[in-house]
Formats: structure tokens, sequence, C-alpha cells
DNA sequence: CTCGTGACGGTAT
DNA sequence: TATACCGCCACGA
């Protein structure tokens, strides 16, 4: 993918204001690649762990944490969101309400 | 060059 | 609600 793309990603995701939330899609159509939210997963799946990035408020389109395994990673990310004031449901889903951002 | 894979998403059934 | 496909495309085998 060309640093171009990468970079547009990780600007539009600093973009991300405290206590809101993204989606993959969102994050992918705002940076010029709309329906290639895979390429937003890529990017931060190689981001490197001490990185500024906040990768932590983009959630998935239900609204969910998309880290099936690192269980590490996962709470780390709920925890963050949930410092910024974001809650969950029992079904480890965002409340609706917790969107805001372009949606 | 071909194939399988994947922090995804939309539509159809 | 759940499962099945399809589109998309960088990457590595």
């Amino acid at each position: 993918m060309s640093s171009e793309n990468v970079d547009r990603i990780l600007t539009v995701i600093q973009q991300i204001p405290r206590g809101k939330v993204a989606t993959y899609g969102q994050v992918a159509r705002i940076a010029g690649i709309p329906r290639n939210s895979r390429q937003v997963g890529s990017v931060l799946k190689n981001l490197p762990p001490r990185s500024d990035i906040p990768w932590y408020r983009v959630v998935n389109s239900r609204g969910e944490i998309s880290l099936r395994d690192n269980l590490q990673s996962q709470s780390y990310q709920r925890t963050a969101l949930e410092n910024e004031g974001i809650q969950f449901n029992g079904q480890g889903r965002l409340s609706l309400t917790t969107y805001g951002w372009e949606m």
C-alpha cells in the first residue's frame, strides 16, 4: 500500500476527538479509500507499540473491539475507551450514544 | 504470477 | 439474529 494512504489513514485517526470513536469504514472513506476498510485495520496492526496514534478509538461497524485474539490489547483498548467516558453494554458493544463522529 | 489471508463492511437470504 | 457471499487490496509464501 502506498505510504500516501498510510499517512492519510493515520492523519484521519489523529483527528478523532477524545471521548469519541470512528469505525474502520469511516476512517477509510475520509482517508479517500472508500470500501477498503481492510487497509485501515492492516495499518493499525503494523503500528509500533509505543505509537501516539489513538488507534483504540477505532472500532468496527457493529461498535465492537475488533481484536478477536490478543486479550491483552483487547482489554487495553476497552479500558482506554472507558477512561474517556465511553461505555460498553453487556455484549461488549458500545452504546450508540458514544458515536458522534461523522455518522 | 497465483493464492490465501485478514484489527472490514454491505447486501442478500 | 445468524450465515453466506462478495468487494477490496496490501502482503507474504
